[in-house]
DNA sequence: CGTCTCGTTGACGACCTTCAAAGGGCGTGG
DNA sequence: CCACGCCCTTTGAAGGTCGTCAACGAGACG
């Protein structure tokens, strides 16, 4: 459970320096960035903040995967956000945080304090405009995110968390998605069943009946074979053509 | 089915002027979006946009209340949106739409064309600015929907929707909000249905025991009368004190 | 080798959907 | 003015999907 602080290194050489918040900035804003920026690093499962606590920086996620979840009074919890490289962490404008935050596997965040990163905001627009872009994209995922919590069955929505990963997977390292794919879960049962509003144990049910259907194989407990990306997809339960964002 | 397209009004008189993202423009800005905007009303039930179409305009909601839709290959649909006056249509930047938009009640939009308005977006930070804060707030609304979606149960999506539409409303009339509240459903039951992720005869029987149990009276179909609302707030399921946005 | 966490599988029951029918409210037309 | 039809809503009965409770299996680690 050890919050270690890394020293700041160079963007140009960031792996996330042409998707992340930074993407539009020149070298002077980014000159300006790294004043004020901070790597922290988080083990999996270790807790980032909790919803109300006051949050003194934003972040960019550099590695790992992170999650927001929202709960109920009996102890439900949804999560409502799942942060990969690249993504942001923090609302400006806002000091408490509105979710609870968790590192789902090993996490590596650049932090930046919040009050000169408010300012940057302000004076330089080319951070502001990313920012606008990388939420207004949120929202659509978010938006397809919902559409799988109210309406899909068990099956549709474990098809769809296996494809939205494999997605991101793909362009993650910059490949386009072809007829096989093949890609490590970030997640374990109980997290999937949090993202999709379901039990773990519906969640390792479903899975089994995919894998007995034949639209994947199993690597162990996190390692995903997809055979042919089309049939998940017809799996999805989603318009044929429209598609979720790709 | 008919679509009036009324002449622009004056900035200076609009009902949302303060809210739109319009809100943080001077007086000389505003003279630029007088000259690109034009109102479009619709009737209640009236398509505005199909998902796929090309949008030639973004817009501001004057009055009225317009949904955002998703659908799934067989029928089954999700409502994403909910737009109630000062809210904004369409997604600078994207030519079309990645929606349904249809009209719930009579409409009035004020719409610009996208064109201009992108210009405008990037030659003056009002309008980004605010725009910004606008997609984070309905960043922060879909998130607070998706734990409705996921983990609520029936009756606690209908309690879910009744406090936030009270609350909204509340905020409308520039009101605070009392120990009794009353107000008229701007959704039939099906639409009320396609928010919450259940049929319109779950949201019907769900309505019924709430008023059976003396949560809420009904005045005809539309008009609901909350004699206790922390009473009302105890049947959300949600954390006490946290509470959705106020 | 024991323990702990994570995952799988089974039995049962609750909640919500599906299918069906009937009850208002309102406008149109006789 | 009343009757009729249409749409929205309510209510009932039956069935399916998914949640709950429980037990067991697999791998990691000390």
């Amino acid at each position: 459970m050890t919050k270690l602080t890394v020293e700041p290194r160079d963007c140009a050489a960031c792996p996330i320096r042409h998707n992340a918040v930074c993407a539009r900035c020149e070298a002077d804003e980014l000159e300006i960035l790294e004043g004020i920026k901070t790597y922290r690093n988080y083990e999996a499962g270790e807790p980032i903040v909790f919803s109300g606590d006051d949050m003194e920086f934003v972040a960019s996620v550099v590695t790992g995967v992170a999650s927001l979840s929202q709960g109920l009074e009996d102890g439900r919890t949804q999560m409502v956000g799942l942060l990969l490289p690249a993504d942001f962490l923090g609302r400006p404008g806002r000091r408490t945080a509105a979710y609870d935050v968790v590192a789902v596997s090993p996490l590596t965040l650049c932090c930046f304090r919040r009050g000169p990163f408010e300012e940057l905001l302000n004076s330089t627009p080319h951070i502001g405009q990313r920012l606008l872009e990388m939420t207004l994209d949120e929202l659509d995922a978010a938006r397809e995110w919902m559409l799988i919590l109210g309406r899909k069955t068990a099956r549709e929505k474990i098809a769809s968390l296996l494809s939205i990963l494999a997605r991101r997977e793909a362009s993650l390292r910059q490949a386009t998605l072809t007829r096989e794919a093949s890609f490590t879960l970030p997640l374990t049962r109980e997290a999937m069943a949090d993202y999709l509003g379901l039990t773990l144990e519906t969640v390792s049910r479903q899975i089994s009946a995919l894998k007995r259907d034949g639209v994947i194989r199993l690597q162990g407990t996190r390692g995903i074979e997809v055979p042919d990306f089309e049939r998940l997809l017809a799996e999805t339960g989603d318009d044929a053509d429209g598609g979720p964002l790709i």
